[in-house]
DNA sequence: TGGGAATCATAACGTATGTTACATAACAGA
DNA sequence: TCTGTTATGTAACATACGTTATGATTCCCA
């Protein structure tokens, strides 16, 4: 036997590299070239552990998924689960720069999946799960009548889904500054419309949120 | 002189096979070869009319913010504006192949607008101006008494941009397949979150739009 | 302690890219 | 018709890429 190194720690230091290059150069300026040195490698060492680029894009995109999954299997926990619920959530948005170059990476492998097949494969397992979390927390709460029980748990969880990425791109682009506060609100908004129709409450407290700030 | 030829018309047709390139092949498949092949041209030609990569990438998202931006125009004079507003939206969703290509499009645009200050700023300008058109209208149906007289527009506005983008990302990725129907159904849903509390009707209705297909 | 596999660096290879240079063809104007 | 500018094609150039090949170094294990 040569020298040991655990390979799976080897590929795991040169993924998370993969995904600072992301963050500060895109998936364009995503070389193998690039990952290596900022894995403080070169490619000889880099190659010895992935057998393509693929590989190690893939390898990075399920690094990114960890990254946050632990985090939010913490907070699903919590009740009531509407509350957990609005945890996951702002686990999710992008309300710190860590966050924000989180969605950096995502909308990389968007691009991407487009295109490459693998990347799309691995993308629809990532949201298959956080859609499944997603309803898996709302069933819950519809059970302890937080939400209306003529609601439709998928279409609900699948519209969460898209509000959360409608937000990502928004801060993405950074086209109408999207402040923290404004982003929980818009969340909190649509969770509104799903509770039990106590109705007029409700609603007015939705239209509230709508409110400059106040709602924050 | 010498030959005579109308370079803004030869510009867009240059613009036009870049966004057919994109559409096919992603950003990373935009080259200038590819570009000038599917123009029916070579290089030389359009060297002759772009004096950089840069600029046929900036022509083609013009180009692509046109081809929406007249077809919104005309359904923008729509009354009662709520309708003006559906007739919209329903433009910009994925609803269509033609559509669903446009999003290809964009979602190229948002990646490389992380890292290229010059498509960033035109993809700004293009959602100011996005955001503007929705803007106005949700005032009109304010007036119109459509619209809760305390919601904010600009924050309303901001919320349909944001919708509207995370449709188009799950259509994009195929993740979870939203047929046209849910797609409408949930746009209007949010719409009716901004209604007037004319109250308990309207929010019995909004968890009726999210009950399995009824809402199509 | 020496042999040999594992680890990593260096460098080459073939290909593709954006850009530039130059040659040819087409045509407007005198 | 002749001339000169415009339009377009062809080709070269320098660079960067993913990948592969080849050495050098390290250090486990017999």
């Amino acid at each position: 036997m040569g020298k040991t190194v655990n390979h799976d720690e080897r590929r795991d230091i040169f993924a998370a590299a993969a995904l600072r290059v992301i963050v500060q150069a895109g998936i364009a300026g995503l070389t193998v070239r690039a990952v290596a040195r900022e894995a403080g490698f070169t490619t000889g060492a880099l190659t010895h552990y992935f057998h393509s680029k693929d590989q190690l894009l893939i390898q990075a995109s399920e690094l990114s998924g960890q990254l946050v999954r632990d985090r939010m299997e913490r907070a699903e926990h919590t009740r009531p689960a509407l509350e957990a619920i609005r945890k996951v959530l702002a686990l999710a948005l992008p309300l710190t720069p860590e966050r924000r170059g989180y969605w950096r990476i995502w909308a990389g492998f968007w691009e991407r999946s487009s295109y490459d097949q693998e990347v799309s494969r691995v993308m629809r397992l990532r949201y298959d799960e956080w859609r499944d979390r997603l309803a898996r927390l709302l069933a819950v709460a519809q059970a302890e009548g937080e939400v209306a029980p003529d609601v439709d748990i998928q279409h609900a969880a699948q519209s969460l889904v898209a509000l959360t990425d409608g937000i990502g791109v928004q801060v993405l682009l950074g086209v109408s500054r999207i402040p923290p506060a404004r982003q929980r609100a818009m969340v909190d908004l649509w969770l509104e419309t799903l509770k039990d129709r106590g109705g007029v409450m409700e609603l007015a407290s939705s239209a509230a949120a709508l409110r400059p700030v106040a709602a924050g």
